[in-house]
DNA sequence: TCCGTACTGGGTACACTGTACGAGAAGGCG
DNA sequence: CGCCTTCTCGTACAGTGTACCCAGTACGGA
């Protein structure tokens, strides 16, 4: 199993094709591909059958051309990569912003955790500094106008969203992770702590970790239960949101 | 670029590893290896040059065999990443926690910081729910003693220890990577968003961003100046404590 | 109209990866 | 000693990204 990195190839290669600054030629044979068609079909694989999945080979086949192909459009694997992010995050919603500062990035978090949820493969890229893709921009100027003239300074600003995506990103991996685990081993989080306790038992002292056998057996049986799994997401939420109130006190804005 | 999984091998084979219970035969030649040894060989590659530089044949060319002798010892590349996760688990302090639920958590979160610096590969590692190694299981026990009788339930306990790892986690990982891309590049954030304004300014409505360009120049100015680093971490930490501290107000504890 | 030339498509090849298989060597036990 | 377990590791296979190069296409200028 594979994960890539965003930002890997050139970056002024990967700008010129996030924002088409490309001016196609006059002469020659006419394309038979885009970048778009290319890209589209990436995501495609990737949604379906996860990043590993998506090989230069595997996204040729389901266009139908041969895998060099591909690389007349884009300069390689990390370029194509960066234009997938970009891609969904135009998916996201950015419907107008109504209310408090924490019902916006309430919203914020909200739209991020389905978008998430709906490209799971987002989770196994690393998107510090990609390179800024319009809709990359847009997202953040989104996101930032969720907590624009509440008494922050631009470096706080930053921060604050920073700290609210970091947590979603987080949360949700945890939250896919934990579910293709059970979904391949068929085993349970409960399940598997109780099938460990001999093993716990036998290794020295078990009354060695009474916290954590404690504790982990009550996460299981709480996930195992038809618990709405969501509250989980909200309880961190309403706790980082409440760490950005307790900054914001006694602050005008 | 490669990112591993945990936890993507037989748990069985993984937990007889890790926790030592296979019985060494008496018959046959003297194994010249030992699991150790291979796992740390593996780290120390992993460590220097990267998580997609530890290949199989490179640990093996490191400690003088073939490749395929590694095989004797470890099941698969899954499983010595196991190993080599519960092994670098066991270098944190573990000292007694000192002081309220606040500067332990603090101490937590430094130290599980120190730890991803000097192992930046543990950052590529997916690690929802790795074999419970005894040192991951000492590392959860100490962890969840940070928080214990102060009023959390048992769910609630985990939560907040996530919280605070998953924050930990990906604040390191933006610093570690801004570092690299600074490194490899030689341009700083600063220098990138001044190269970039006329690209922008060329994109249609330069004035679409006005939030993002602002406080994106902001962000490089400071990350460019000589400015303590640690800084931002510090600043989302104390966010989040700031969060736990919110639920447990009007707790007995 | 016709050719030169810019361009596209894609086959082959290379250096990698993890690891299945199986042959040969080594060494404790009856 | 001979057996049988165990260890080492060469070879092989199905993958990967992509460099290189040749063949075919179609437009611009003559």
């Amino acid at each position: 199993m594979t994960t890539e990195y965003s930002g890997a190839g050139d970056p002024a290669k990967s700008l010129e094709l996030l924002w088409g600054l490309q001016t196609p030629p006059t002469r020659g044979p006419k394309p038979a591909l885009t970048v778009s068609r290319i890209v589209a079909s990436a995501i495609a694989i990737a949604d379906a059958e996860g990043l590993p999945a998506m090989s230069m080979r595997r996204v040729a086949d389901e266009l139908g051309v041969g895998a060099m192909t591909l690389y007349r459009y884009v300069p390689g694997k990390s370029e194509l990569l960066d234009v997938m992010l970009d891609t969904v995050y135009g998916e996201l919603p950015r419907r107008q912003l109504d209310g408090d500062w924490r019902a916006k990035l309430d919203i914020v978090a909200r739209e991020n955790r389905e978008l998430y949820l709906r490209h799971p493969w987002l989770l196994q890229v690393a998107t510090s500094r990609p390179p800024l893709g319009p809709h990359l921009m847009a997202k953040y100027e989104y996101e930032l106008s969720a907590v624009e003239g509440i008494g922050l300074t631009d470096v706080e600003m930053d921060a604050v969203v920073a700290l609210v995506n970091g947590y979603v990103h987080g949360a949700v991996r945890s939250a896919i992770e934990a579910k293709h685990v059970i979904q391949s081993s068929g085993i349970t989080d409960e399940q598997w702590w109780r099938a460990h306790e001999p093993l716990l038992q036998k290794i020295g002292d078990a009354a060695r970790f009474p916290l954590a056998s404690r504790v982990g057996t009550a996460v299981g049986i709480e996930f195992n239960a038809a618990y709405d799994s969501d509250h989980g997401f909200e309880f961190g939420l309403a706790r980082v949101l409440d760490g950005v109130a307790a900054l914001l006190v006694g602050r005008p804005g």
